[in-house]
RNA sequence: GGGGAGGUUCCCGAGUGGCCAAAGGGGGCAGACUGUAAAUCUGUUGGCGUUGCCUUCGAAGGUUCGAAUCCUUCUCUCCCCA
């Protein structure tokens, strides 16, 4: 039987770590609460928010119990850690309306249900214990542990020394180390778990809690998990790729998981699916072509664990019908993205640009113009080269029309009759 | 509070009176090559009623036949001094 940190580890989820040993003996003789951070700056979150949550399925797997703290008091601050820009400040409000829509998200990947019992993932708030935070009582019990000096040496603080610092910001890691503390407190919590660009922030809260509490707790992070292109993980030309099916549909989602470059197929498997790790093995000895295979496995793993399996089966067979050789035939292609449209507007024809503009293939007529002039632009497997053609209904075919943007886009042009 | 440097198109960054819808790079999109990969090459990259017109160079005014470029005020950012 393996250990929750042997898993964590077989699957690439460990990047540093205060004490591994201490640590792994302590979740050896029982459960351990642990928490993570969680950015309610957003109503959804997005692929690369995701590494956290689903070391915390693993832990929560293993018998641990997750805290999954949302940052209400500490958004309405911002974070300096790696970012050059200082976050937008929300509300309450905001930040409550977000945490609620995030909750609901992390819940296909944790187990927020009371059946669960003592295992259960639970979201707490530090607004809880920041919100009314006395700065005195704050400054002498909190503040007298750090050391300016020590902060100053920290990356991520030098960084933004040169581009400029505010104090609250510079507070920061005081805020997130007194959570640490409080959960420690009021929960029992021994470790924390974060991105690895949280590292100093876990080690101050670790080293918080020793010197008040003198009790040892843990921090561990994940690596960064980049894209072996060089590209920011969950971003895409269109901006993040969201979770909320809202802003990025099933389709699309499925598609940027079927896209990734072949040297990360292996790692997004072991991270973003559940499968076990003797099949991602296997699926990793595939190469050349064969390595689609993989691809499209880890594109439907992680569409069923987010979306759920019907939407997952709608995009891989919308996808093969999309791409298979036989072009758009007859298959499956309830899950690529479509408008309706009235068949009256067919009746006088409409201009291929203000057709594409329709759909989310072209933002604008130039757009559109540029992608017809460059033969980028095909309906129903037919190219349109001719800008001012005019699409009428001899183009409708069982009700539809399939417009294709270069290789890989497509959109259904649904005629309502 | 005093002094200085700046704010240019998605990003970085050139441009200091007309040849500027604005160099170059990045990114994006499209084409070729492929495996719905990577790398590479080519084209393209403000909008529209496209041999033209309209909007854009922090904001508002002004000078000029003509302004991203000059002047005034405002505003924001960074740096130095207090």
């Amino acid at each position: 039987m393996n250990t929750a940190l042997e898993i964590l580890q077989e699957r690439g989820f460990i990047k540093q770590c205060t004490d591994l040993e201490a640590l792994d003996a302590l979740m050896g003789t029982g459960p351990v609460k642990f928490y993570v951070g969680v950015d309610p700056t957003g109503k959804s979150l997005h692929v690369g928010h995701m590494v956290p949550f689903f070391a915390m399925h693993h832990m929560q797997e293993a018998g641990h119990s997750p805290i999954a703290l949302v940052g209400g008091g500490t958004s309405m601050i911002g974070d300096p850690s790696g970012k050059s820009e200082m976050r937008q400040m929300l509300t309450i409000e905001q930040i409550q309306e977000n945490a609620q829509a995030i909750q609901k998200q992390l819940a296909r990947v944790v187990d927020f249900d009371e059946s669960r019992g003592a295992g259960k993932a639970v979201m707490l708030n530090n607004y809880d214990w920041l919100g009314g935070l006395n700065y005195i009582e704050f400054l002498r019990d909190i503040g007298k542990h750090f050391s300016v000096n020590r902060m100053l040496t920290f990356e991520s603080y030098r960084q933004r020394l040169e581009r400029g610092l505010s104090f609250i910001e510079f507070n920061y890691q005081l805020l997130q180390s007194f959570d640490f503390l409080t959960l420690f407190r009021n929960e029992d919590c021994r470790l924390q778990m974060g991105g690895d660009d949280q590292w100093g922030n876990i080690v101050a809260g670790v080293e918080l809690i020793r010197r008040t509490e003198r009790k040892e707790c843990f921090g561990l992070t994940f690596p960064l998990v980049t894209r072996s292109d060089g590209k920011k993980m969950g971003k895409t030309e269109k901006g993040a790729v969201f979770l909320d099916p809202e802003l990025f549909s099933p389709y699309d989602f499925f598609q940027y998981w079927r896209n990734v470059a072949d040297a990360d197929v292996v790692r997004f498997l072991k991270m973003f699916t559940f499968l076990p790790i003797e099949q991602i093995d296997e699926l990793g000895k595939l190469k050349d072509a064969e390595i689609n295979r993989a691809k499209e496995i880890l594109a439907y793993e992680q569409t069923k664990i987010i979306h759920g399996v019907e939407e997952a089966d709608k995009a891989i067979e919308a996808a093969r019908a999309a791409f298979s050789v036989s072009g758009s035939a007859a298959v499956d292609k309830e899950g690529l993205p479509s408008i309706e449209i009235e068949a009256s507007l067919l009746d006088e024809g409409i201009n291929v640009l203000d057709l594409f503009v329709m759909t989310d293939l072209c933002k604008t007529k130039s757009d559109a113009r540029r992608l017809v002039q460059q033969g980028g632009a095909v309906i129903n497997d037919q190219k349109v080269d001719t800008i001012g053609l005019i699409i009428d209904a001899a183009r409708v075919v069982d009700g539809e029309m399939m417009l294709r943007a270069g290789k890989k886009r497509y959109f259904r042009v649904i005629v309502r009759s």
